[in-house]
DNA sequence: CATGGATACGAACATTCGTTAGGCAAATAT
DNA sequence: ATATTTGCCTAACGAATGTTCGTATCCATG
């Protein structure tokens, strides 16, 4: 992560995610992430502009993870229960591969200047969409009941997201297994499907 | 809501809920909320104690409204179905009816100070325990498939939750109608059964 | 050896923060 | 009519905020 950078400013990074994700971003001084950096509040100037750099290295840098991670799906795979099942498996690696990073970006985007926010907010949507088209694929071959696509896209992408308020990397869950669990939800929900009866016609 | 309270007290929390979810609480200066009572900040010492007796308002409010809510479902409803059915309506009629003080709920509860915010984490791990009961009361009775209880439960309460990022009163959709979806979600899921083959006994 | 970038420092800046003190006028209660 | 409470004011407090400035040290490259 944070590529082309020097090896201090990619550490001062890791340890600002970290804040970030405890604290929240408007919550962190400057001064938090010096300590925590073992550095003079003056000295993370020589590594960044602002704090707010921190803030949007971390947003983008997880925005372009999660569109190349959709844009694959949707490259590769052709049937919308495959593509969802990788969606999903794709978005709760990242989840939990960068738990920080995750909820920093999930949460603390806002705080964005209002330009930069803009353009999160569009890549956010451009994401939302590989979901929405998902769906829709789902819902046109008739593989899916005909729900409203953009509701289920942010319902399935919500279910999602809570992953990172209890993930521990201790946990007996894997990510995989976390992920397996959470398509069959969003698939075939909660409710066990009735036997059909012996001998009887149902359709 | 804030019952027991002056006029004026009731109008400062229904403000100060509006800019917290907006900016959230500790991007929300004291100042803020003063200029949105027009009123300098030293006036509004007189109705309040501190800043943060406005978060621990709104979060015990809403704790207690959502107990409420649950308590009452596990108390009237017998069948899991009706009983998870009855639980999201409620839930989301919480969310819509009251949108700022259920995000500042949802989001900035971890801004209490270290006494409260436990008690305020009992509470709502209470709430969970609830959906919980429900989950396990389906599976027991073999209405549900055999999930993992607590990830079921948080599962549900996250595709719920996300509702308040993207629920505006003009949407064409009302509250009733999004908690019918929602429970439609939760119970089956995303995939169309397939159809029984005519004459053919799949059991 | 000289140069320049990377990394860090102490000191200080202007602002903003939550909060307190003390007083004053209008409404309310006795 | 008097006393008390309510609601708001001006002024100011000390602390914390993000950031700038000028400088010093280290290290790799020319």
């Amino acid at each position: 992560m944070f590529v082309s950078m020097t090896d201090r400013k990619k550490e001062i990074l890791s340890l600002a995610q970290a804040l970030f994700r405890e604290k929240g971003y408007a919550a962190t001084s400057v001064r938090d992430i010096a300590a925590a950096a073992q550095v003079e509040p003056a000295s993370l100037y020589s590594h960044i502009k602002g704090k707010e750099e921190l803030l949007d290295a971390i947003c983008f840098e997880m925005a372009d993870k999660f569109l190349k991670a959709i844009g694959e799906v949707n490259d590769i795979y052709f049937d919308a229960v495959q593509k969802l099942a990788m969606a999903v498996k794709n978005h709760i690696q990242l989840l939990t591969e960068h738990p920080d990073a995750s909820v920093v970006f999930l949460r603390d985007w806002r705080y964005l200047s209002d330009d930069r926010k803009d353009e999160f907010i569009k890549l956010r949507d451009r994401y939302e969409e590989g979901f929405r088209a998902i769906v829709r694929k789902g819902v046109d071959e008739g593989a899916f009941n005909e729900v409203d696509v953009r509701f289920a896209a942010l319902t399935i992408l919500s279910s999602l997201n809570w992953v990172v308020e209890w993930y521990h990397e201790e946990g007996k869950l894997q990510p995989n297994e976390i992920a397996d669990q959470l398509t069959k939800f969003v698939l075939t929900g909660l409710q066990k499907e009735l036997p059909v009866t012996y001998g009887l016609v149902t359709n």
